[in-house]
DNA sequence: TATCAGGGTCGTT
DNA sequence: AACGACCCTGAT
């Protein structure tokens, strides 16, 4: 991977196992739009960028060096070897390797942790089309120029306000999320180095919190690449082409996928996930 | 028009 | 450990 300027404009080449569509498509992020094959603007990392893939290459529209260095670099997951996740995960795992193969430019972000956390907040018992329109509005009234608001922004903000976003019961979650943030009852940048039960366990501190959004912002945001969360098309997924359609339990899932992928979990994960919602399940 | 499920979690039993 | 409630919207 190398990258150069054209005009204003960034262009990283050399890109291998990295798909824009697949990336912002697979469910992890919330904020971005398409604008036609392969081009996408983003909002992320207090910033609209507008992105377009063409073969190996990523052109970052009016982007320079340095800013692709300290941000979008990490933020893309650049640096790690996906070829290498890929051919270990599947091995001697057909099941796994048709996930992979389907799509195989999948890479996980690395997200802003409190973002991810309000984000997967309201994400819970919610459908992707409302989840991002909530978030959007949330962004618009809060946020400065359209970005997702700072913890600061959101310090005033009341449940009542928060529940006009139409977020339903959600909201007293991200009131109860930014203020345990705020008052430094729990705190993000420390979770990254803690080991993943402990680190789930001080998520779980926020109330609407449970397992499933806690590995979220552990696997997307926190850099814990071995925590598996289960919603209901993992849950469904691994159950139907592991386990001969049988449902299995949330604690069977996650003892399997911890057996099996160990600290690659997260990523099989993903493409599971990917795989599952993208209608090659015979249910769902 | 009605009904169900949606990238779950909480409070109660 | 099991079960219903929860705001609202998209899908059928």
């Amino acid at each position: 991977m190398n990258y150069y300027m054209d005009g204003k404009d960034l262009v990283v080449d050399g890109l291998r196992d990295f798909n824009i569509e697949e990336i912002l498509e697979c469910g992890q992020c919330f904020r971005f739009f398409k604008l036609g094959d392969l081009k996408y603007s983003i909002r992320a990392l207090g910033r609209e960028l507008t992105l377009e893939q063409t073969g190996n290459s990523l052109k970052l529209f009016n982007c320079g060096a340095e800013e692709f260095e300290t941000k979008w670099r990490h933020y893309f997951d650049m640096d790690r070897d996906y070829g290498a996740i890929k051919e270990k995960i599947s091995r001697n795992d057909s099941i796994m390797s048709a996930a992979v193969d389907y799509a195989g430019g999948i890479r996980l972000l690395n997200q802003e942790s409190y973002e991810c956390l309000l984000s997967f907040i309201i994400s819970q018992n919610n459908n992707i089309p409302r989840i991002k329109g909530i978030i959007a509005s949330m962004s618009e009234v809060y946020g400065s120029e359209g970005n997702f608001p700072t913890l600061k922004e959101l310090e005033n903000v009341t449940p009542e306000e928060l529940f006009a976003l139409k977020m339903g019961f959600r909201n007293k979650y991200i009131y109860d999320a930014v203020h345990r943030l705020l008052s430094g009852e729990v705190s993000l940048d420390k979770l990254e180095d803690m080991p993943c039960n402990e680190a789930r366990e001080e998520l779980k501190k926020i109330k609407g919190v449970g397992n499933k959004v806690a590995d979220c912002v552990l696997l997307f945001s926190l850099g814990h690449r071995e925590v598996f969360p289960i919603d209901v098309w993992v849950r469904r997924v691994v159950s139907e082409l592991y386990f001969d359609g049988q449902e299995q339990s949330l604690n069977t899932i996650s003892d399997f996928a911890r057996d099996k992928w160990g600290d690659l979990a997260g990523y099989a994960q993903q493409y599971l996930f990917y795989y599952a919602r993208s209608g090659n399940l015979t249910k769902g």
